[in-house]
DNA sequence: CGATTGCGTTAGAGCGCTCTAAATCTTACG
DNA sequence: CGTAAGATTTAGAGCGCTCTAACGCAATCG
């Protein structure tokens, strides 16, 4: 019972082989009566083009290699939307693979893609070091979402993330808090950018930094609240790296008997779905995630299409959510 | 810059394509120096097979097409992961599509994927009809995960949410609570299978069920709690069609001020991100989500490899993760 | 009425790979 | 030294499709 193929739809139509071909890429130049005789044939046999045979064929694929650093992680979601809004009305079809938070699969991912002849890559989020990175995009263009970096060789869509930082301590500073702590990313791959936008904005604003060490989960803001607590030193506001950390900072905040925003207001960072949650309720910074999807696929097709060959670098302006986890600081 | 073909490798390590073919395939017949030199001259081209051309010649491509309801969702993150680990094992490419909660979308998913050749289809939580799994699962096997009906044709992984909303129920009534109101999910696929569970269980306790009409969304709950206080008729706890509801109904709760879980406690199902995030820590009914994309593997490859015809059904048992959200209900 | 045009159709090569059958090379043995 | 057995290697067909060039045919024209 193996599929049918051109040929057998060919046979019954009573027609040949090319023609079946002019009438599945829907060809001007087929008679009416022929095409409904072949449409009819392909439909009674349940006939379906393999796309394999065709790809080699035509020695082209229109198909998008797309690589998630990790689908449990929803804030790539929304760029995956984007990317597959953008891609549908270009005709091109998105290949996913997750990452799996883990470079060495990644790595894997991206081999698997370019045996499959994608036309590009997009990496979003990626783990892969630059290395790798310019590897892929000597074999095919690639476009880079949401890494905080810049990638050689690769088109780079960002945000930009000192400015984020700087928007959450305004939006404090403006409710009248001076005394703003960062918990940090860590290791993390945009700690850097976060922190130092936080760090130049409360300059400038004639205020002292207090930046402590975080990481990108929920346990790893506790360490930090707990000596906050401990030392006596309980900021009014803190600006956390993320919204999982400052999800984090919320229930430790809480078990240590202050509330949220009464005794601390808390921003997080990327407007993800936690955010939203009403029992949350963060501030938080948001990145425009479906556009930045949209933007990842015209960058790239500007390679594929019209041949651009000098890299692109695209950094979008991030903007704040006011929710309820900020508030004017109590009066001493 | 086209890229390199076997033929071009086999010109260069002196060689014929058919012997490049069997190094690529590692086979066991080749000796060690020609084996070298082929290895090193791909190496220095850059040489990449081609994966369309194999399957075409080979007739079958060892890919598994999945489609995942909503890649929003972290609920079905969990059984992609458990689907990749297995399919990995047994050395099968997995292609994901998402299906973006839209029945329209998951069949050009379906479609696409066919003419990709895939060897089987795994559906994560679709939104297709029967008629549209019936179609697929004539012509490839096709496993269905976590939708709550029973798909003719297909093979299907279920957890038995019955029992589910029996395990939550039972948790409540052993901690004291005998007034226990359902929020169901209203049209949702798993809402009936659970609503009937929960009414089940309280009447085989002896106690009188009452389901609210909720729906699969943080503000669903909303309406449900707010009648319940305006006619005075809170119940000591909640028993909710999802953790997302349950989310929902806990700050409604709040909201109307009642504590959780002093005055109320919720039970969500699902156990997802959200119901783990300390700040919610709900009780919730969990899924064996990895187990099930493992499962979905060897169901499928049963069909692929062992050629079984009769399409299998597996049930398998839900558990409780008890956190913070339920207690013993006040003493009156 | 023969030549010209243009539309609709088709033959056939070729895309990059695998696989079978056959060719070639070694090695071992009487 | 001849030959059979075994180990390597290769030629060539074929996977299902597209695409170019050429073909048949009807309509058009001088």
């Amino acid at each position: 019972m193996s599929r049918p193929t051109m040929e057998t739809v060919a046979e019954r139509a009573g027609v040949s082989r090319a023609l079946v071909s002019l009438v599945m890429n829907n060809s001007s130049k087929v008679s009416e009566a022929k095409r409904q005789a072949v449409l009819h044939a392909a439909e009674q046999l349940g006939y379906r083009p393999n796309l394999h045979a065709r790809n080699l064929a035509q020695a082209r694929t229109k198909t998008l290699g797309m690589i998630i650093n990790d689908i449990h992680n929803p804030f790539f979601a929304e760029v995956v939307y984007g990317v597959e809004a953008a891609a549908d009305d270009y005709g091109f079809d998105v290949l996913i693979l997750n990452g799996g938070r883990d470079a060495e699969r990644e790595r894997r991912a991206v081999e698997t893609h370019l045996q499959f002849q994608v036309e590009a890559l997009i990496l979003v989020g990626p783990k892969l070091d630059d290395d790798d990175i310019v590897r892929a995009s000597a074999v095919v263009p690639t476009v880079v979402v949401a890494s905080g970096r810049d990638n050689p060789g690769a088109d780079t869509i960002t945000t930009d993330e000192e400015r984020g930082a700087a928007l959450a301590v305004q939006h404090l500073v403006e409710l009248g808090h001076t005394d703003i702590v960062h918990i940090d990313g860590a290791a993390n791959i945009s700690s850097r950018a976060r922190s130092r936008g936080y760090e130049k904005a409360m300059r400038s604003l004639g205020l002292e930094p207090r930046t402590l060490r975080g990481g990108d989960d929920e346990a790893d803001a506790e360490a930090a609240i707990v000596d906050l607590a401990e030392t006596d030193s309980m900021p009014t506001a803190i600006f956390a790296f993320n919204d999982l950390v400052a999800a984090g900072a919320l229930s430790t905040l809480e078990a240590a008997g202050l509330r949220v925003p009464d005794d601390v207001s808390v921003v997080g960072y990327d407007n993800t779905f936690i955010a939203e949650l009403n029992h949350m309720s963060l501030t938080t910074v948001n990145q425009p995630r479906h556009q930045m999807g949209q933007l990842a696929i015209r960058t790239v097709l500007e390679r594929i299409e019209d041949d651009r060959t000098e890299p692109t670098r695209i950094d979008l302006a991030p903007s704040l959510s006011v929710r309820r986890s900020t508030a004017p600081p109590r009066k001493a």
